[in-house]
Formats: structure tokens, C-alpha cells, sequence
DNA sequence: CCATTCAGTGAGTGTATACTCACTCACATG
DNA sequence: CATGTGAGTGAGTATACACTCACTGAATGG
């Protein structure tokens, strides 16, 4: 039971945001169509123009609510981290952001707001979430800036790494970058 | 005068991929027409399909064709070096790619396949793109797995830093993450 | 019992776009 | 001159999709 108490229309606006977070996740913003949303919902597509005003609007949210998660995961954990050295806390960090994305879908999401970037609300939506994680990192392990730096570089590296299959059927040269790399 | 005599038609082909990379890297693969594509190379919508059999190969064609600006542009940096000790050769081959995608058309075009990799002859051409380019880092600098790895995952940062805007103006918060990274 | 509000929809509209086809024109060659 | 070839196009077709609007039905409350 919550403390705030939530209209259906709220219930609803979450419902679909999760869809969104599925539905954008596999095929991006401009290769999911509203209709193709409102259906994983189970609802009608002109409700979905009810809950948000546009489709743009409605990626931006989703994109927000996967940094939601993504905070929330480092925090856990940082929180979660048996030995406080900054290079164990990026170390835990890096794990729990690992398990997160074991689905692809936050992943995902986040390298199509990359390629959809140059719509003004979807970079600033990404440059927002962008500085609130590198913010936590440093904050939460008080490590040097290079090795936040690295924190973030190898991210990205994990990213290219599901993006490009290279983490379900391996070629023999794959283990070149994907070796010591967590991904799901 | 060159030794292969090209006809019009390859000729023309050539300046069609030109357009192709640059239109592409503007607005990705579902954001682009082929119509833009054809407008910006002087020529019909109808001759690009006489060209090419679809958007589709005209898009990889364009993909394979960066691929290969990218590694001679490795290479040119690995010949340039002034030192062969393999960090010096991966530092020259980093500083000849930050040359290269000055023009962020090159960078841009590898971050919107990434998001289109899951049509799957896109998704085979940036593999292939990235095992040549690990590859030939791998064996003109003689580094370990670890540094060529260490390579890759910054290059990644790179076009993070560049999609994001974090290069053009920077953020107080953004050095965390772009000090040291050579970007255009 | 009437009035208001709110969740939810069916049936559109306008537009963009991948791809096709019948065609023209310039030119080279016998 | 006749004819064939290859570059190049105008005008389509078919479809998908973002977004709109008039509407329904149910609950709520005075």
C-alpha cells in the first residue's frame, strides 16, 4: 500500500511505460510504432495519446525511467560492496549493473537514445542520465577520475558487446575485447 | 588516369555511397529516405534504386566503406608512428581515428548501426567491421589482449562523449569523463 | 434522477516513403 | 540511317504510421 495514492490513469501511464521500455528496446525509436506499444499494453493507441502527448514524449519517459533503474542498481551495488576501496566498489558496481541488464532491454534502450540523440528532448534526456551515473560512481567509490573514466569506457565496451552478438555465439577472435568483460 | 577503367554507372555508385554515409550519419537508417539520399547526390530517387537493390544493401555498402576509411586510417597512424613499442603504436593509431572522424559523419554512421544491428545483414557487416579493426590494432601494435581491449572500450567512450555533445560544450561535470580522451 | 467526470475506443486523416514501371534521350556502331 | 544500349527520370502504387475526434459507458455525487 502506498503513501501516495495513484489514479488507474497513473496505474496505466506506468503500465505503458514498461511496454515502451520493451517494445523501444527492440526495435528503437523510430522502428516502434505507437500502435505496436499500446498493444503490448492491451489497450487501445489512441489511450496511449490520453497517457502522453507524443511518441517522442513517451520514448523520453521510458528512457528516464531506465536510468531509474540504473541508478538504483549501482546503488545497490555500492551498498551491497564487501570491502570499501574504490576499486572493489566500481568492481560491485559493475556487477550488479551486469545482472540488470541481463534482459538487454535497459541496454538496448540506451544505445537507441544514442542513435536518436539529435532529437533535442532524447540528448538531453541522455546527457541527464549520463551525468547522474558518472556523478554516483564518483561519489559512491571515491575513485580517481580516470578510473570512473574506465568505469564508463567499459560499459560502453559491454554495450558493443551484446549489440553485436558477441556475447551469445562468440567467434574465436571475440575474447579479444569480450575477456574479463561481465555482460548478461 | 586509373588502371580499372570504371563505367558512369560505378562512377556513380561511388558518389551515391558518399551521400549515403553522410545522409545516414545525419539521421541513422530509419531516419533517412532514400529520396534525401538521391536529392543529395544531384541524381532521381528512381536511378539510387537502379544502383542498389534496396536501402538496405545501399546502407551496408555505406557501413563497409567507413569500415575501410577507419582502417586505413589505423594503419596510417601504426606507419606514422615514431615509436613501435605497442603502446606508442595503439596511442598513434588512437590519434589518427580522432583525426578521421573530425567530421563526426564516419563516427556517427557506426553509433546508428549499432542500432540497427538487429536487421541482420547490418548486424554482420559491424561485426565485421569490428573484427578487422581489433584485429589489425592487435597486430600492428603486437599489444596484449588487455591494451587492445583497453582500445576498443575508449574508442566506444569516444563516440559516447561525441553523440552526447560532452565535446562541443562541455558541462562542468563532463571532464570526468572526456580528460585525456582525444575526440575531433 | 440529473449532471459531471473520467477511462477508454473505432474510425478516421494526412503524410511520408520504399519500391516499380513505362518511358525518354544521348550516343555509339555497323 | 537504323538500331541497340545504357544512363536517367516522372509518375505512380501500396503501405505504414503519428496523431485526432467524436463518441460510449460507467461511476460519482449532489
Amino acid at each position: 500500500m502506498n503513501i501516495t495514492k495513484l489514479s488507474t490513469a497513473d496505474i496505466r501511464r506506468e503500465t505503458v511505460v514498461a511496454s515502451a521500455i520493451t517494445m523501444f528496446a527492440r526495435s528503437g525509436y523510430l522502428g516502434t510504432s505507437v500502435a505496436g506499444i499500446a498493444e503490448h499494453a492491451g489497450i487501445s493507441q489512441a489511450y496511449v495519446f490520453k497517457l502522453f502527448p507524443s511518441k517522442e514524449l513517451l520514448f523520453v519517459t521510458a528512457l528516464e525511467a531506465c536510468f531509474e533503474l540504473v541508478l538504483a542498481a549501482l546503488e545497490r551495488g555500492a551498498a551491497t560492496s564487501p570491502d570499501h576501496s574504490p576499486d572493489a566498489m566500481l568492481f560491485a558496481m559493475g556487477g550488479a549493473y551486469a545482472e540488470l541488464i541481463g534482459d538487454r532491454s535497459l541496454l538496448m534502450l540506451q544505445v537507441h537514445a544514442q542513435s536518436a540523440a539529435s532529437v533535442p528532448e532524447i540528448g538531453a534526456a541522455l546527457r541527464k542520465g549520463l551525468r547522474a551515473t558518472t556523478l554516483l560512481a564518483k561519489s559512491r567509490s571515491n575513485a580517481s577520475d580516470e578510473a570512473v573514466q574506465r568505469f564508463i569506457a567499459y560499459g560502453q565496451l559491454c554495450h558493443l558487446i551484446v549489440v553485436t552478438g558477441l556475447d551469445h555465439n562468440p567467434p574465436d577472435w571475440a575474447d579479444l575485447i569480450t575477456a574479463g568483460i561481465r555482460h548478461p
